[in-house]
DNA sequence: TTTGTTTACGGAAACGTTTCCAAAGGCAAA
DNA sequence: TTTGCCTTTGGAAACGTTTCCGTAAACAAA
């Protein structure tokens, strides 16, 4: 069933049919409806790649996610998804893998699929980001650093600045009278998110006067999804038996997770023993026992942004902005006075 | 820069170098190697929608996903995004909303991307199914509940028997000694996955001289995500408002992630006081304290056979196939003998 | 050398759309 | 009635591939 059996059947021409299905306003009401009642009785669906080719692009945009495996990504996902869709885009997800090169795979399915932008969603790609400026297509990076951001004016980006939220996030432990505080870092090597979350952690400690303990500092497995609530587990696992402290920041919510459970192994209680504060403001945190207190990025406002910024990019190409939110603490029942 | 552009630059025909990118045996060595140069130095990617217009279809399988904020969901598909790749498939991801209908979707992304196949995953749609069956390509369902798949031969099916697994867990808690078990089971009108899994409660029941008391039987708000951790909470608490009891049965682990909210929250302890049982067996559960003791499907094989039998469809126009896998409990610390 | 067979290659048609262009018809103004 | 404009329509080109078909070249057999 194509255009033209359409046509035929209609008693019109092809492109008669093309503008009915369309909504082209060269049309007469009354031919507009016949063709339409023929559409719906054959029920007929136009050819998505013959109208990609003709087009010379298609009215896609990818997302590309690094770190499918992260509660986190997957809400904004969801939002990005709705937004998407109400503006009338075709998507497409594609998980990136830890190790694959996000700029090539980039490059690659913008040719391959003609894209019409692109939205990059995930850390740990600091270095990486570079490559993408050769992209043909419009794109933002969401949920990338605002330092990086900055540092890279050739792409628009939303996010929230890590460093800062972070600063934030301890600054409210030692407000509690925290001491002694104990970070579940990133990857050694992350050049992105991780990183910019431990300057923070860095930056509140020693502007508080407090001393930067390096036995304090947990660094990820480099073998284990960063984010994950496993990396969690088995840091904060160690922290606890090489180092005393009676509070630990985690720099996400899934990490806290795994945090969780390495102190009620060690036998301690949480927040009697030791303060747990997360990071991302994951629905989950809430079902945590003792619910998770947390710094939330606004996963809400950062999707709508991302694609608002691409869809000025693609309809107006306008310049390319940089929006960074606030994120904001939410106090539970893991972090207590002392 | 088209296939024409490549073929003027290393001064061949057009067929040639579309010989030579798709490994064409009628070509000569020299030729490829020599048009292949070119293409590599010119980043050249043949547009992916003229292919699938001439080839009239293209290589991609949709994979259809009711419930992707669901954590099960989430794994898996990375297994089946994993297998759909080594097979040089090409994939999309389509989240279908709770309320929208999975055939008439169905049909339309078969027609409009001229689909290779489909991979449905997702319960909650057992009365539905029936449309599916007008899907000009081939289908998988995946995880829907073993009894439904039975009743239609029109698809290959692969998934547990959720009646018979179902009943796997809560006899495991009658043979801890537990005689009031309450259940945490799906929305009221679920006409599948839910319905099996509290059918599967029942059973158990009865064949072990227990009654069925119908306050211990807690339906999901229909207004919540049916397997959510939120459903499991609000279910739990109301159920331990007006029933006694001495464990608790959720039908998915996220909803025993709730469940465990609510107990904690009502100052009784796991297990001592309330065992629970979840299902699923999501990799979040063993960093739940203390860690969930589940009935865990076997994902990985369960997306791998799903690829498996959909290849099988598209490649020998195969039989349709039914695949049922074995749940299997993963006995940990919130189940206490009484 | 001639013939036949095989191998390698180029040209062109076709896939199903959208859109440009030309033309036909209707209607208002003269 | 004639002229001209506007609306509506149909035909055909073009998008970038794959593949069929024909042919040239190379080689083997006679």
């Amino acid at each position: 069933m194509t255009i033209k059996d359409i046509a035929k059947l209609a008693g019109v021409g092809v492109s008669t049919v093309s503008r009915a299905i369309n909504d082209d306003p060269g049309i007469a009401l009354a031919t507009k409806k016949k063709v339409l009642k023929i559409v719906k009785e054959y029920n007929y669906i136009p050819n998505n790649s013959a109208r990609n080719l003709k087009m010379t692009e298609s009215n896609t945009i990818a997302l590309l996610v690094r770190g499918i495996d992260n509660y986190f990504f997957l809400e904004m996902f969801g939002y990005i998804q709705r937004e998407l869709e109400s503006r009338g885009y075709d998507y497409l997800l594609h998980a990136v893998g830890e190790d694959e090169d996000i700029s090539s795979i980039a490059m690659e399915l913008s040719m391959e699929k003609r894209l019409k932008g692109l939205i990059i969603l995930g850390g740990r790609m600091g270095s990486k980001i570079s490559g993408l400026s050769d992209l043909p297509i419009p794109y933002v990076l969401c949920t990338v650093a605002a330092k990086i951001g900055q540092d890279h004016p050739d792409a628009a980006t939303v996010g929230i600045d890590d460093e800062k939220e972070s600063a934030e996030a301890v600054g409210y432990l030692i407000r509690s009278g925290h001491k002694r505080i104990a970070i579940v870092a990133g990857h050694e090597d992350d050049p992105a998110v991780g990183a910019q979350r431990l300057a923070g952690y860095k930056r509140a400690l020693t502007e508080n006067g407090l001393e930067i303990d390096e036995s304090l500092i947990g660094l990820s497995k480099n073998n284990i999804p960063e984010f994950s609530a496993e990396n969690g587990y088995q840091v904060a696992k160690e922290l606890i038996q090489r180092a005393d402290f009676t509070a630990i920041y985690c720099i996400s919510d899934l990490m806290a997770m795994g945090c969780y459970k390495a102190i009620a192994e060690a036998g301690k209680k949480i927040p009697d023993d030791i303060s747990v504060i997360g990071f991302d403001g994951i629905d989950l945190g809430r079902f945590l026992h003792p619910s998770l207190t947390t710094m939330v990025q606004p996963r809400e406002e950062m999707a709508v942004s991302a694609v608002e910024l691409l869809n000025e990019l693609i309809e107006e190409n306008g310049i390319k902005r940089h929006i960074t939110y606030e994120a904001k603490l939410l106090t539970r029942d893991s972090v207590r006075r002392v």
